[in-house]
DNA sequence: CGATCAGTTGAGAATGGTCAAATTCGGTGG
DNA sequence: CCACCGAATTTGACCATTCTCAACTGATCG
């Protein structure tokens, strides 16, 4: 037996659905591809056709639209594990750019690897449906927060999903999580200002909540931001996708 | 050769990918289970388990969250041709609720309805995932509609991009079509207060732009509404899936 | 040692929210 | 047909959150 890669990928995955070998094998060849960008390097560009998708292992990156005035409004981050453009790569075009935010590696993989893997591992091919879902889910918690959530519980509620998104794959504990996000990254993804952003972060620092410094969120009274936020988990664990 | 049904979705779907007859035949299996609900009922409730799907014929329907403060977020409305928790059928839980806003007639459909029906006609498979896909992109547009539009180019954009929506199943035109929501529908749409939600149509209004008013929708000045919304159907009008 | 970029702070302005009170409108019972 | 009810809409006055503009600090980097 082959030595099997234990990316962040794999780890995702198997919180929920126990794959067996073949589907590990499968994953395994998602990534022969392996790439390398920049900072601030675009992998994917808004309206661009027949893109390919890629597996992020390292660094983060961001997915987001562009407005006629320039304003930029962030949809989601993607760290270590997550997809970027599943979608772009199963429907001809795109309709948001994806961006580095630090320097990344990420494997390639083409719309064939992912229609031919799928037909020799259907546990596989559900496990990835179940995490394309809960993208989804967070885009639309993510609504929710823009809709109806003053800027500080905002704030605390995104950084309690970052927080949670990141253990999942390794990063991270209770404690707090390093990350990479200047306040602009922030403004552009809440809805805010950077400026707003900055006051906010004060104020949820002089309360003893969290601490956004230096590169890296740290949790000083984890219960306390979880109530401020009013932070649910409900949808980002799920069950289990309906083949088993 | 059956007389096949030729309802609103089939018109959707037909408009993006050119339907085989055993494809109809498919899809007119999807229809046995007709439903009938009464304005306000929910069908589908946050957190149920192994829900059916719906496709929804005659009237209108809204996806939507509670926040724990009593407030609603809407995350987006459906109107004929729509499918209601596709998503849901798919995956065991929910993470939103779904609920009648006028008296609907849909059809029931179960999982595996779907999964059965995909496997005879890929075809009309690729056509529902094109639908699926265009929904997403909708949230996805609703979300930077949020986080980086003031009220009245929301306003403006969303009544756009509701009036797209309804021609494509033939339900009003260029110079308006009938509307059932009321102004706290906008609001909790738009994440407004249903007073404002009243001085921004009263601003639209006067300006000539759009009227909302008893039920109806009129598009005064088309161009310059789309001018004002910066309204762009790319996101709407993709290109076909991928297999053809 | 400039230059640049992220972060910080203050002052004033603007957008949108809250509260409260009319007004309109569709239906419903008499 | 009319009176009445409740829901939806409309408007005004005032308030809160958030934005904009502008200046300043501090770190990093060539």
């Amino acid at each position: 037996m082959l030595m099997l890669q234990d990316g962040p990928l794999t780890r995702k995955l198997s919180a929920f659905v126990a794959l067996s070998g073949s589907d590990l094998e499968t994953l395994d060849r998602f990534h022969r591809r392996r790439r390398c960008f920049t900072a601030g390097y675009e992998l994917i560009h808004e309206g661009q056709k027949n893109q390919s998708a890629y597996i992020l292992a390292e660094g983060w990156a961001c997915s987001y639209k562009m407005l006629s005035d320039g304003e930029r409004q962030i949809v989601d981050f993607q760290v270590p594990g997550d997809f970027l453009g599943l979608r772009s790569v199963l429907f001809r075009t795109t309709d948001h750019s994806v961006e580095a935010i630090t320097a990344i590696q990420a494997s390639e993989v083409l719309a064939s690897d992912i229609l031919e893997g799928f037909a020799t591992a259907p546990r596989l091919a559900t496990a990835v449906l179940w995490a394309a879902s809960r993208d989804e889910a967070m885009v639309v918690e993510h609504l929710v927060n823009l809709g109806r959530r003053s800027a500080e519980v905002r704030m605390a509620h995104f950084l309690l999903e970052l927080g949670a998104r990141l253990q999942l794959v390794g990063i991270g504990d209770k404690t707090g999580f390093d990350c990479p996000l200047t306040q602009y990254h922030l403004a552009d993804v809440l809805g805010l200002s950077a400026v707003h952003v900055n006051r906010v972060l004060r104020h949820l620092r002089e309360e003893g909540l969290v601490a956004f410094q230096k590169g890296r969120v740290s949790f000083g009274d984890f219960d306390g931001l979880v109530d401020r936020a009013g932070f649910d988990t409900g949808y980002l664990d799920q069950d289990g996708p309906l083949l088993r």
